[in-house]
RNA sequence: GCGCCCUUCGUCUAGUGGACUAGGACACCACCCUUUCACGGUGGGUACACGGGUUCGAAUCCCGUAGGGCGCGCCA
C-alpha cells in the first residue's frame, strides 16, 4: 500500500510559547478541513521539547483558540516531551547503527565556525570534528550531544504538494543536532520521531519549515522509514505588508472572538486566505470541507484584510440564526462581566434580531445596535437624537401618539398606514415624522425601521416612550 | 553572506499559449431604492513588477534584473 491510498492521517503541532496567532489558526484549519473533509484524522501535538520556553498558559491559550475557532481533534493531545524515551531510544539506535555520532564541540567553537564560514561567502555551516572520532577519541568528563550522519555531497530532494520539487545542495545542510547535550532531544528530530509513531501521512505546514524538510527528510531515511507528504503553506502577513506579529497588531486568535467576530466567519476568511475555489467567496464550513484541497494552494504571501474578515462577519451574522446570535451576545456580555439580559428584554432582543441582524457586521455591533431595547426609561438621547427633537416634532409626536393609541393591533403595516396617513394629514413627508419618531423610541438617529421597532417594542413601551419624549 | 521561494486591481484572488477589450470579491466613488442606517441594484476607476527572448500568438513558457518573504540554533 503507498502512502496516498493509505487513511488520512493529518496533524497540527503548534509550540506552546505564546497564543495562537492567525498564521498557526490557518494552518490548523486546513489541516482540519482536509483530514475531515476526506475521512481522516487530525491529531494535534504540542512540541514542548523546549523546557524553558514552553509555559501551560500557552498550551491552555491553544487548546481555547482551536476550540474557539470550533477544530476539534482526534483523540488526546500529545505531549512531545512526554514522548522523550522514546526519542532518546531512536536517537541510541542511529548511534548504534553510526548514522549518528557524539559530538564534543563546545557552543562557542561552533558559533566560531559559523561566523568564519559565513564571512568567507560559505554556508553558514559547521562541520564538528568529531564526525569520524573513533571511541577511544572520546573525552572523559565532557558532555557531549548527538548529531546526525548527513550526507556532504549531492542534493536532498523535497517533493511538496504546494511548493512542487525543491533541490537543497547537501552542502547547505550541517550535521544537525538531534539530541542536546542535557540529553533532550531537539525538535527536527523528535518531530520525525513523532510523524512516524503517529502515523501522520501528511504534513502540512507553514513554508518556514521547508528547510527543515530536507533536514528531517534525511532522519526519516536513517531510520528506515517512509517519509509523508508534505504541503507547505505560504505565510500570513500583517495589512501592511510586514511579519503579523504582535507588535504589529496582530492579535490571538481570541480576540477576534472579543471583538464579535463569529467562528464560522473566520474560518471562511481564514480557508480563503492561500487557497481558492473559483470565484466563491462566502461559504460554509461543509462546504470547505468537501472543496478543500492541496492543488488550489497558493504559493505567494498573503496580507491579512480586516474589511474582508469584517464584511464576511456581516454576511454569517446575516445568515445564522436568531437564537444562536442572543446566545452570542450573551456570551460576549459575559466575557466582559457584565450582568446576565433579564429574561424580558432577552425576549424582546430575540424578537428584534431579524431587523438588528442585517445592519450588524459584527457581534458587537448587533449589541451596540440592541442598546435602545436594554436600556431603560427615559431613555438617553444621543446628539443626532437629541437635535431631531425639535419643539416642532415634539408637538407632532404628541399629536401623534394620541392617535397611535387608537391604533387596533399593534402591528408594523398598522402603524405604519396610521403614520402615514397623519404625515398625509399635515402635509409632509414620511421621513420628517419617522425620524423623530425613531429618536423618541430609540434615541438614536439610526435604527431598524421605525414601525418594526414599535412592534417589537409593544404598545405599552411604545407609547410610553413616545409621551416621555412628547413634552 | 549562502540557499530556497514569491511577484495579476489598494487587498484576497480567477487565470495553466489563442474564448483576456484580463473575471470575481472586499474596499473606494457616483447613482437608484428608501422613514435613518444597513441590505439590494446599476455604473465607475485602478492590475499581469521590469527587460529580453521563444512563438503566427504570452498574464500564461525560458533567461536576466529589481523588489519582497523564508531558512541557515544544543528554538520550534
Amino acid at each position: 500500500m503507498t502512502a496516498a491510498s493509505s487513511p488520512l492521517v493529518c496533524r497540527f503541532a503548534p509550540s506552546p510559547t505564546g497564543y495562537l496567532h492567525i498564521g498557526g489558526a490557518r494552518t490548523a484549519l486546513f489541516n482540519w478541513l482536509y483530514a475531515r473533509g476526506r475521512g481522516g484524522k487530525f491529531l494535534l501535538r504540542i512540541e514542548d521539547t523546549d523546557r524553558a520556553r514552553s509555559t501551560p498558559e500557552a498550551t491552555e491559550a491553544i487548546f481555547n483558540g482551536l476550540k474557539w475557532l470550533g477544530l476539534d481533534w482526534d483523540g488526546e493531545a500529545v505531549s512531545q516531551y512526554s514522548r522523550v524515551e522514546r526519542h532518546r531510544a531512536a536517537a541510541r539506535e542511529l548511534l548504534e547503527k553510526g548514522a549518528a555520532y557524539r559530538c564534543y564541540s563546545p557552543a562557542e567553537e561552533i558559533d566560531a565556525a559559523r561566523e568564519a564560514a559565513r564571512a568567507e561567502g560559505r554556508p553558514q555551516r559547521f562541520d564538528s570534528p568529531w564526525r569520524d572520532a573513533k571511541p577511544e577519541d572520546w573525552p572523559a568528563d565532557k558532555p557531549w550531544a548527538v548529531r546526525i550522519r548527513a550526507p556532504r555531497e549531492g542534493a536532498t530532494v523535497i517533493r511538496d504538494h504546494v511548493q512542487g520539487e525543491v533541490v537543497i545542495q547537501n552542502e547547505q545542510l550541517d550535521d544537525m543536532i538531534i539530541l542536546r547535550s542535557d540529553g533532550d532531544p531537539t525538535y527536527n528530530f523528535a518531530v520525525v520521531v513523532d510523524d512516524h509513531d503517529m502515523g501522520v501521512t501528511l504534513v502540512m505546514r507553514g513554508v518556514d519549515h521547508l528547510t527543515n524538510t530536507a533536514r528531517q527528510s534525511l532522519v526519516y531515511r536513517a531510520m528506515g522509514w517512509d517519509l509523508p507528504e508534505f504541503a507547505h503553506v505560504p505565510l500570513i502577513h500583517g495589512p501592511d505588508g510586514a511579519k503579523f506579529s504582535k507588535r504589529h497588531g496582530a492579535p490571538a486568535v481570541e480576540n477576534y472572538r472579543d471583538m464579535g467576530y463569529l467562528p464560522e466567519a473566520m474560518r471562511n476568511y481564514l480557508a480563503r486566505l492561500g487557497w481558492s475555489h473559483g470565484d466563491d467567496e462566502v461559504f460554509s464550513t461543509e462546504q470547505a470541507m468537501e472543496w478543500f484541497n492541496l492543488e488550489s494552494l497558493g504559493k505567494s504571501p498573503a496580507r491579512f484584510d480586516f474589511a474582508k474578515l469584517e464584511d464576511l462577519n456581516a454576511r454569517h451574522i446575516r445568515a445564522a440564526e436568531d437564537e444562536r446570535l442572543v446566545e452570542a451576545v450573551e456570551e460576549l456580555r459575559a466575557l466582559r462581566g457584565e450582568a446576565p439580559i433579564p429574561a424580558a428584554k432577552r425576549e424582546l432582543l430575540l424578537r428584534s434580531m431579524p431587523g438588528l441582524k442585517e445592519r450588524a457586521r459584527t457581534l458587537t455591533d448587533l449589541e451596540d445596535s440592541a442598546g435602545y431595547l436594554l436600556k431603560d426609561r427615559p431613555l438617553d438621547l444621543d446628539e443626532k437624537a437629541a437635535a431631531l427633537l425639535s419643539p416642532e416634532a415634539k408637538a407632532r409626536i404628541a399629536r401623534l401618539t394620541s392617535l397611535l393609541q387608537h391604533v387596533s393591533e399593534w402591528k408594523a403595516e398598522n402603524l405604519e398606514s396610521a403614520v402615514k396617513d397623519y404625515a398625509e394629514a399635515e402635509g409632509m413627508k414620511l421621513g420628517k415624522i419617522a425620524q423623530p419618531l425613531r429618536a423618541a423610541l430609540t434615541g438614536r438617529s439610526v435604527s431598524p425601521g421605525v414601525f418594526e421597532v414599535m412592534e417589537v417594542l409593544g404598545r405599552a413601551e411604545s407609547l410610553a416612550r413616545l409621551e416621555a419624549q412628547a413634552s
